[in-house]
RNA sequence: GGGCGCGUAGUUCAGUGGUAGAACAACGGACUUUUAAUCCGUGUGUCGCAGGUUCGAUCCCUGCCGCGCCUACCA
């Protein structure tokens, strides 16, 4: 989240973190314990999130790295060491098929196997793939705000950063192995290898048997695709590391301290740690969260489109929002589906409005204060995003201006200067009330009798003096519908309703009209009696 | 086979080692010469079952039952 006006400070936090319950401070000691007191030899503490750039950045990308940053920001109250978080890309990866949703997919199918940023970029604006999926992660995650450092990993190979660290590889070959070896079937176990050699004919990354290694000259030796021996070094980036041991090496190599992942990485979590340790160092601090299921508690499948997208989220609610169900029980798999954002915002709402008020100790486990790392807003949100979505759909407005008319009746204090909140929520609930209400009315079609009853209403109306209130309005709107062919005043009103609203339930007529103006309900009127279609 | 999570009010879900909460729904009432909205009020829930630790467990531990997910080829 982008950062707030500083609040009051808190004196106390770094006593108040050592105890606080909130999970991010409980992972922040566990990390505490691992570092100790002095500066790691790096000279700082480090954070890693992943992100694989053959497809665009999503939501769990969102809450990897928002999850990890509230992690960060509760270490920094703990400690004064200073910390860093990449994230990064692992752009060297073969690609292994091309995406649906990407233009020129026949000219990604010609190259599988090669690395994303050795493939042209197929929405030719960057230098490669893998450089535009890269730009789309940064601009996603600037987006909120987050501050992170961008790692690539073709960069760390082809710079050399990685080659002490694939030297070791080369170095405990045997033992690396026999890591991985157990977890593989017979077929896979006879061919693998941890060095997967990028082919100087192709630009393919291969999975070939390596015959011979030397570790004195830092090479290995591949039978190539097409039966040749081949000798390459395994540095410079000649050679990419298959996957478990590429996370193994990076975590050595760069020396991260703290990296959450999905329950579905368990097992090359194990892994990994193991082959770190071959490697000489110690993995980092790890985090297993769970995986969202979908409205039916089926997973979520990128290929069925179960999903909710991020834009979806944040076009119907702020991202604090977002944040907030980032932060609750990552530990539990949770439905994410839309029908659950409107009661992520009234639950941030109420956190935030809960804060100032809370004793010190306590404000460290609202969630407001991880959200906005250490100074949630001091901001009264007036009314619940919940009623303003009622009120949206009820005022039959897309014009937030509209929806502000009738939110000054609730509370005159607020106007859209001294509450933004307020006022930005009003926006989200005119993209729903726009995307899912209105699509639903459906207007019904005046008959003879309700056109006499309207252009009686609509003569009624202009009779009415300038600046009429809602009381006389409604007296006179019940006083036209006596007079009419009605069972009872209540057709009458329902009549209004399915015509000009599209709705069978409505607001209070006289206050409707007093408010969507005087003019404007007139003309809304004539196009009724002329037999126009107000649905579209 | 291995691993993880969940099981709390009709529903969706919060929650904490010390009398159990919210929202929605439902019901009652007020107000409005309609409805909706709004306002007030209403919950005796075996906190899945059984043990254990504790002065005290919904919360911690163990076992069990039910439901679901992940993983075993690739990243």
């Amino acid at each position: 989240m982008p950062p707030n006006q500083p609040g009051p400070p808190l004196p106390h936090e770094r006593e108040y973190a050592r105890h606080s319950n909130a999970w991010p401070f409980a992972e922040a000691r566990a990390l505490e314990k691992r570092i100790g007191d002095t500066v790691p030899g790096k000279g700082y503490v480090l954070f890693e999130t992943g992100y694989g750039p053959s497809g665009l950045p999503h939501i769990g990308t969102f809450g990897e790295v928002a999850r990890t940053s509230m992690v960060r920001h509760a270490y920094s109250v703990l400690s004064d060491i200073p910390t860093r978080l990449f994230a990064f890309s692992d752009d060297m990866d073969g690609l292994r098929k091309a995406p649906d949703n990407v233009p020129n997919k026949e000219m990604l199918e010609q190259h599988l196997g090669i690395p994303l940023t050795a493939i042209p970029d197929p929405f030719g604006t960057h230098e490669s793939f893998g450089a535009h999926n890269n730009a789309r992660l940064r601009s996603f995650l600037d987006s909120f705000g987050f501050e992170y450092e961008f790692q690539s990993s073709t960069e760390c190979y082809k710079s050399g950063r990685f080659d002490q660290a694939l030297l070791a590889v080369l170095k405990h070959y045997d033992r690396v192995i026999n890591v991985i070896l157990p977890s593989l079937g017979p077929e896979r176990r006879a061919t693998y290898s941890p060095f997967l050699p990028v082919c100087e004919k192709t630009g393919r990354v291969l999975q070939v048997p390596v015959i011979e290694r030397d570790v004195d000259a830092g090479t290995i030796v591949y039978e190539d695709e097409d039966g040749a021996k081949v000798e390459v070094p395994v540095t410079g980036g000649h050679c990419k590391l298959q996957w478990k041991v590429d996370w193994a090496m990076r975590w050595a190599a760069l020396g991260v301290d703290y990296e959450m992942s999905g329950k579905d990485l368990i097992d090359s979590v194990k892994l990994s740690g193991k082959i770190c340790r071959v490697l000489g160092a110690s993995p980092p601090v790890g985090f297993t969260y769970e995986l969202f299921l979908d409205e039916n508690g089926e997973k979520i499948s990128k290929s069925r489109g179960n999903g909710l997208a991020v834009e979806d989220w944040l076009k119907y609610a702020p991202p604090e929002s977002l944040s907030l169900f980032m932060y609750q029980k990552p530990k539990a798999a949770k439905r994410l589906f839309f029908d659950i954002i409107p009661r992520y915002v009234d639950d941030y709402l109420a956190h935030l409005e809960r804060y100032p008020g809370q004793e010190e100790s306590k404000r460290l486990d609202n969630p407001a204060w991880h959200i906005h790392r250490g100074y949630p807003p001091y901001e009264d949100a007036h009314l619940s995003y919940n009623v303003l979505l009622n009120l949206a759909s009820v005022c039959h407005s897309e014009d937030k201006a509209v929806l502000w008319h009738y939110i000054s009746r609730y509370r005159p204090d607020a106007t859209p200067e001294t509450a933004p909140i307020l006022d930005a929520l009003a926006g989200y609930a005119v993209n729903y009330y726009r995307d899912f209400i209105k699509p639903l009315k459906k207007y019904r079609k005046a008959d003879e009798g309700d056109k006499k009853a309207l252009e009686d209403l609509a003569t009624t109306l202009e009779a009415l003096p300038a600046g009429a209130d809602a009381a006389t309005i409604q007296t006179e709107v019940y006083e036209v519908g006596k007079r009419h062919d009605y069972a009872d005043l209540k057709a009458w009103f329902r009549a209004l309703y399915e015509i000009l609203l599209g709705q069978e339930q409505g607001p209070r007529m006289g206050s409707f009209i007093a408010l969507y103006g005087m003019g404007e309900t007139i003309g809304l009127i004539r196009r009724a009696v002329a037999g126009e279609d107000l649905g579209s």
